[in-house]
DNA sequence: TTTTAATAAGACTTAAATATCTTTTTATCT
DNA sequence: AGATAAAAAGATATTTAAGTCTTATTAAAA
């Protein structure tokens, strides 16, 4: 469903919403570890993420990444479309050019109606109420924590 | 969701349920055509489905692949096993190495729910119930037929 | 003001999936 | 028997995603 990279993109996203505020920073180094990432592709996750407004960086000493309270407004629908595009949730399950309700392939009509759920659910939940929800119902983002 | 590989194989299945028997063979070079899949690609994919044992094919003149009426009992979840793995129905969203109904991810409920769905579907129809139930709700296979 | 520790940027490498090409084998038709 | 047309097999090529490495920039601490 998602891409390697957008997976980590939202478990580190997830991670900073728990673990981040203005005041509380943490580098890529020490994220890496936490959720068991590649350091450098995840970096660069981060600046991708950084560059498109949804994560806070400071460089230089006791830098770090975080999220911002307006970071944790957005949802995860924005970000899962700045990494992998709408195309996750829109190519028909068979690769059809064309599959639609007009024309769908034998499995459209199941899949849409799992994707209009989800969709919704990525959309309407803020990064703040996501972070609210795993915390509370003790969700995982890593085995080991 | 599925490779690219699995997706071909998927619609290349349908077409022989819906277009051959063991009187009416079909090539891979017009099934190529048929489906617009990469001829060499689509026939290696049928020869690794032939050795499986669900589609069943003769060399030399007036050759070709087609489904036997026992290859029609079989059903796409065995076929995808063979293609692609249980893993695109096993493996986390989010990409975690462990996550289950005791140690969820945060996205796993919503997941599991259409997976578990989805794949008795998978396996309950027969590819021959399956080829019926294109042809009489007009289903596509292809966009051009 | 120098050192240090962080992100930023971009080049490079590796691995996997996808696709193509060539040769071999086999059955049928002429 | 020879020509033909198909699958089978396997080698090679291309593309994309994933991952790594190196250098530049920046800001704070010493």
């Amino acid at each position: 469903m998602f891409s390697t990279t957008c997976q980590y993109a939202i478990r580190a996203i997830l991670y900073l919403a728990l673990n981040t505020d203005d005041n509380h920073k943490i580098g890529a180094d020490v994220l890496s570890e936490e959720l068991e990432m590649p350091k450098h592709f995840l970096a660069k996750i981060l600046q991708q993420l950084t560059k498109s407004g949804f994560v806070s960086s400071s460089k230089g000493r006791n830098g770090g990444f975080y999220l911002s309270d307006k970071d944790k407004a957005s949802n995860l629908l924005e970000i899962i479309y700045v990494i992998d595009g709408p195309s996750r949730f829109e190519n028909c399950i068979l690769g059809l050019k064309e599959c639609s309700g007009k024309t769908p392939c034998p499995y459209h009509s199941d899949v849409q109606t799992f994707r209009r759920d989800f969709k919704s659910k990525l959309q309407n939940e803020t990064i703040f109420e996501s972070a609210k929800r795993i915390a509370e119902n003790n969700l995982t983002l890593n085995i080991n924590h």
